[in-house]
RNA sequence: UGGGGAGUCGCCAAGUUGGUUAAGGCACUGGGUUUUGAUCCCAGCAUCCGAAGGUUCGAGUCCUUCCUCCUCAGCCA
């Protein structure tokens, strides 16, 4: 029986108001799906879209998916799912030179590990996949581009990439007009022409949008639309030698998804105005049809000791800081995974943080507390050992094995109890002892009493050092009558719980502890480099003694390892019989020393 | 200094067309339970909404001015 917690709010945030609003207007009531992405003439041939709105979730793949993404996944999907509509999975694969299938594979495997798929069931009872690729659209964009120029709203220029800077004008200054601005329809579908069948060198020629050079906003100057590039693209091969560039590109492909709500960063709210100017145009071509998608934007997201640009990810993993994309101390979704977070726990802290359109930093605590919280639920308790000294039980019979049991779960009885067995040397953790015990220590001390966590109430007789007075054995007497589990056991009250090992039975494995990645809140801030920020320590390898039963551990089983943390037996060094544990997080500690 | 945004408790974040005592979460503090110093439970935690004026019977919500921060000058997305 689970306890019946309040459900956590949805909340409302403005983008839930937004689409609420436009259901309530029926907005998109009349819009039409013919069963796939297309034109104006496409979708009328369909019938009214059994979605009530269409999201999308568009990564460029050119790196893996980090926790930022997963804020975006569960706002897109999760607006669909809530609204009766559908999100669809989009690559918006447009530059060549930056893109591949390793990361087209990082990022289809990271949204199922949240969760969320690509299929959906139609009303028709068919499955339809709402997996899409931007560079499966160019054929329409290659047409979108020639209905501008024949309409006068788009021209080829000849100005260097210099050039165009040059006469782009300042924040402050007005740009000015190119030279090759005012070339006739008929020039300009020539010059279009050639760009695609390659009879100009990269970067030679250029289409731009008619608009305005004098425009207060710089996206307005004339924006560059398709850009001259031999390379090789990972979907289209060597088809194309002109690629759209994201401006152009990423409107249309909403609007040929008949997407309703593109949501986005704040960065490109500035381009807004021209995502409006470019659907209207194709619209009053025929090329489209209203009601046309909208763009909304909120703020990306920002945590505290964690670096989130695409950027400084790559640097980190070329440049070796990490061991690779999936490093566990990284906040990529393959690294999280690793590392043991849950996809439940991502989706608590989205829930948890909220979306809104105020520059924000999370305190990374939320994000752990989260992981807490579901782990805590999910995870089997176990015993570990992490910083082992010996405690010898002196009045213990010595080849006695006796069986302790130990719940699996505290709150979940009905997971049952296992057997760890007892002898007379155990390890127990060094810090579970003091020799001069600081105030408010209720654990081990010289002459004091102690309960091992499921068995016995221990007094410590004495202890013994090595040459630097480091004390590497405790000795103590157990006393009979204070077995856990048996009538009277309590009859001697002690504070402190220790958790143990049978020495004879451990299973010493190399666990991972790990640590944030910056030692400082916000990496690079102020004139410092982020490298410099790294934390040296921001990982530790150890050799634990174990639960015997724990050598069974699988690949991405999880466990709580009583009084230090959730640990998860890593997916790539484990081997069969020989788990290796990363170190999740730990658990709170009220105490702090 | 041009354009576009944002400023509500330490960190997030709700605040319907202005209407009474400014949600909630996290953190924090105090108390209780507990064979994890964990979990869990209870209680407390903004006379104030970037600042200053103004309109109004009444303003976080309207007006004016000011301040701070973010963002835009890739043939990247």
């Amino acid at each position: 029986m689970s306890s019946e917690k309040t459900p956590i709010s949805l909340g409302s945030n403005f983008i839930r108001a937004i689409v609420e609003h436009d259901l309530a207007d029926k907005k998109y009531a009349t819009k039409k799906w013919a069963g796939s992405p297309g034109d104006s003439k496409h979708q009328a041939l369909g019938q009214l879209d059994p979605a009530k709105i269409r999201t999308r979730f568009p990564p460029e793949p050119n790196g893996y998916l980090h926790i930022g993404h997963a804020k975006s996944i569960f706002l897109n999907f999760g607006l669909a799912r809530d609204y009766a509509g559908v999100c669809h999975l989009r690559f918006d694969d447009t530059n060549p030179e930056k893109e591949s299938q390793e990361y087209v594979d990082s990022i289809l495997d990271a949204v199922q590990w949240l969760g969320f798929n690509w299929q959906t069931i139609e009303s028709n009872g068919g499955v339809e996949s709402n997996l899409y690729f931007a560079s499966n659209y160019f054929d329409f964009m290659y047409r979108a581009a020639e209905s501008l120029i024949e309409n006068g709203h788009a021209y080829v220029d000849s100005q260097t990439a210099d050039e165009m800077r040059e006469t782009r004008g300042t924040l402050t200054e007005p740009g000015k007009n190119s030279p090759w601005r005012n070339r006739t329809v008929a020039e300009n579908l020539q010059l279009f022409h050639e760009m695609r069948d390659g009879k100009h060198a990269d970067g030679s020629l250029i289409l731009r949008a008619k608009i305005d050079m004098a425009s207060s906003n710089i996206n307005l100057r004339d924006p560059a639309i398709y850009r001259v590039r031999r390379a090789h693209h990972h979907n289209t091969g060597n088809t194309w030698c002109i690629y759209p560039m994201y401006t152009f590109a990423h409107p249309i492909e909403d609007a040929l998804e008949q997407i309703t709500h593109s949501i986005c960063t704040l960065e490109f709210e500035d381009q807004r105005p021209f995502y409006d100017w470019l659907l209207e145009r194709l619209a009053e071509a025929g090329l489209l049809a209203h009601p046309l998608p909208k763009q909304y934007e909120f703020a990306r997201l920002n945590l505290t000791y964690v670096v989130l640009s695409k950027r400084k990810l790559i640097d980190l993993v070329e440049q070796k800081h990490v061991s690779g994309w999936d490093d566990p101390r990284l906040p990529t979704l393959a690294g999280a995974r690793r590392r043991g977070y849950v996809a439940e726990g991502f989706k608590l802290f989205t829930d948890r943080i909220g979306i809104s359109k105020a520059d924000s930093w999370i305190e990374y605590t939320i994000l752990e507390d989260c992981m807490r919280e579901v782990l805590n639920d999910a995870a089997e308790r176990r015993i570990a050992v992490l910083d082992p000294i010996k405690l010898v039980i002196d009045n213990y019979e010595l080849d006695k094995v006796e069986d302790c049991f130990a719940p699996n779960h505290p709150l979940k009885p009905e997971l049952g109890k296992r057997v760890v067995p007892l002898t007379r040397e155990l390890w127990i953790e060094a810090e579970d002892f003091m020799e001069m015990p600081s105030k408010g220590f209720f654990r081990l001390t010289p002459d004091g009493m102690v309960r091992l966590r499921y068995g016995y109430v221990v007094k410590c007789t004495r202890v013994e050092k090595d040459t630097v007075g480091n004390v590497t054995v405790v000795h103590c007497d157990y006393l009979p009558d204070t077995k856990s589990g048996t009538p009277g056991a309590d009859a001697i009250k002690v504070k402190g719980n220790i958790h143990w090992v049978s020495a004879q039975h451990a299973y010493a494995a190399e666990i991972r502890l790990y640590d944030r990645l910056f030692k400082e809140a916000y990496p690079g801030s102020g004139d410092r480099d982020y490298l410099n920020d790294l934390n040296p320590y921001s990982v530790k390898t150890i050799t634990a003694q174990l639960e015997p039963n724990l050598k069974d551990a699988k690949p991405e089983d999880r466990f709580q390892f009583e009084r230090h943390g959730y640990f998860v037996a890593d997916k790539k060094d484990s081997i069969d019989g020989k788990p290796v544990f990363n170190r999740t997080v730990t658990l709170r500690d009220a105490w702090q020393k």
